[in-house]
DNA sequence: CTGAAAGCGCTAACAA
DNA sequence: TTGTTAGCGCTTTCAG
């Protein structure tokens, strides 16, 4: 039923290995032959079976892909924007969502890891230990953690934070709030302080809370109460909570309250008003990523050494931020 | 490096043989024995190869899901889903996005179609005769679109849809637009006037357009010009640009237009107002799918004939919709 | 209940 | 430049 080399072999000809070779090595076969084999291939509609090449020790041709939610809408460009980059690269990517679950991760990852020659590990839950231990057996790359002797990309919002500060300073705004939701490892908040400071802003951290759409519609009245008139968000999400909430307690965006968030997703875009926000490009994000991996699986042998990328952010000015209201 | 069957069978004092049947028979091995072989098993790590496995002609264990385009807000939590509920059956999803291309996704199928058991086609963009090939070669389902003789799950709004009409008119509506942006195949035009006359509801097509957010700015002042009162969208998506527009042009939701999108994507219950919506529920979708196609893997001998399933929808009823406007 | 042995489809020495 | 052949790790008859 399935093809194998073999029968391709027999009608061109030749014997299996020069088939193998027209595939694997087409330099190494005489030009004619070449030919031959090519098209007894496509006449026979023959493809290699990745299963057979994978167990004689050729490596998979997948990467993996942990992801901690990809019901959050920051991650699907990036999930494609890396499938896009794989295949170009001719490999296949193996997706899974871990639900943020340590536990789902580690299961994932060990049913995941014989399938793939190197992973991309999302916001990973797991320990250091448990990270460095993996990378001794796999080729990993992280994003978003920070592990010495691991391969990393870093998202560095200092950038966008910074032309968000200079964005409402120059609309002359003096208060603000940041809605602090992250989870302690990951944490948003540093940069963010010393940014608004050099701007001049009075800035008000509240949270942490969870990155949820809730944790907007409950700060909005707090945003009220601090007198302040720009909010910096977690993220989009959160930021369209505030918008939210701001709206059904009677303050206009941008007129009383500007509102910031972060990740520039589809949510931004199509808010009313829509959402000025701090880009991280999935491009970039996926390119990068899986530009470290694939270099630390073909240099698997020669112990390339563990590499950190840092990826920009800036920020995209819309309709949810505007000069301070007079008082 | 890796550790194999052998190097298990070596250590608990076994044939290979039955260290392999302890894993995929147990109750073929006598329980001590069994024991044995498992702890030798966790105490050096082991975990079978699946390439090896299913060169073996043991299957793959992954089942591949097609999907026209990740970013549509739409099929993630489908994703997500369908992951879970594969887990469950003891399979990987293999994940990919075809961009809506034809060339992609029939390149994506033949590159995926060796790492999978069977293939979950979404609203695929093939040929029926192509469909009705690949389904000779390798266990398909295929969802929203209709190929006789082809597994297929089938998404029926029409209980959404008539729930939608029976909301409006409750509310005193009495003009309504729909705004259409499907393609052909999939329309969901045809049961939405039905629905809507039996409900005694005067429904303007507007369309076909694209299903975009810009769709819905285009659209909002075409609603006001037919003095429609209700709008039907596309889905979401467009809703929310009828939102953004409306907005605009100064006209108020529910106040003086009622809008419902379709999909209930995580963008309808973020939107200010709240969208009210037909929903779809991925969890039914993934299972469904799921179900039938491993259903298709494993009785691929016993030839079980196509069978199809539809899954339902219902209205969501948000902040979007409310009384007609007096005139 | 357990073991020996034959291959699944492919690649990579090694020979020719 | 091409062919022969030995496995990769596993499952599965077939004997015991």
């Amino acid at each position: 039923m399935t093809v194998t080399i073999r029968e391709v072999a027999e009608a061109a000809g030749v014997s299996v290995s020069t088939v193998s070779r027209a595939f694997t090595a087409p330099d190494q076969v005489k030009p004619l032959t070449l030919k031959r084999v090519l098209e007894a291939a496509t006449a026979l509609g023959y493809a290699a079976n990745p299963a057979a090449r994978s167990l004689r020790g050729g490596g998979t041709g997948t990467l993996g892909l942990i992801i901690p939610d990809i019901a959050n809408p920051f991650f699907p460009p990036i999930i494609k924007a890396m499938q896009a980059r794989a295949r170009r690269l001719g490999y296949t990517v193996l997706m899974a969502d871990c639900d943020e679950q340590e536990a789902d991760e580690i299961e994932t990852i060990a049913s995941v890891s014989k399938r793939v020659d190197g992973l991309v590990l999302w916001a990973s839950t797991l320990s250091e230990t448990r990270l460095r231990e993996l990378a001794g057996r796999i080729p990993i790359v992280v994003v978003n953690r920070d592990v010495p002797e691991v391969s990393e990309v870093r998202i560095s919002l200092a950038a966008g934070i910074s032309q968000a500060a200079e964005h409402l300073r120059a609309y002359g705004h003096r208060k603000c709030v940041f809605i602090n939701a992250s989870r302690p490892e990951l944490a948003r908040g540093k940069s963010i302080h010393d940014s608004f400071e050099a701007a001049g802003l009075a800035l008000t951290e509240i949270g942490p809370y969870e990155p949820r759409f809730e944790t907007g519609v409950h700060a909005a009245p707090l945003i009220l109460a601090h007198n302040a008139t720009a909010v910096l968000a977690h993220n989009d999400l959160v930021a369209l909570g505030v918008l939210h909430q701001l709206a059904n307690l009677g303050a206009s965006v941008p007129g009383d309250v500007s509102v910031i968030g972060i990740d520039d997703t589809l949510l931004a875009s199509v808010s009313t008003p829509s959402l000025t926000t701090i880009r991280i490009s999935p491009d970039e994000l996926a390119v990068r990523s899986v530009e470290l991996l694939t270099e630390a699986i073909t240099g698997r042998d020669d112990d390339v050494p563990a590499r950190v990328v840092e990826v920009g952010s800036r920020l995209v000015p819309r309709a949810s931020t505007g000069p301070a209201p007079n008082r």
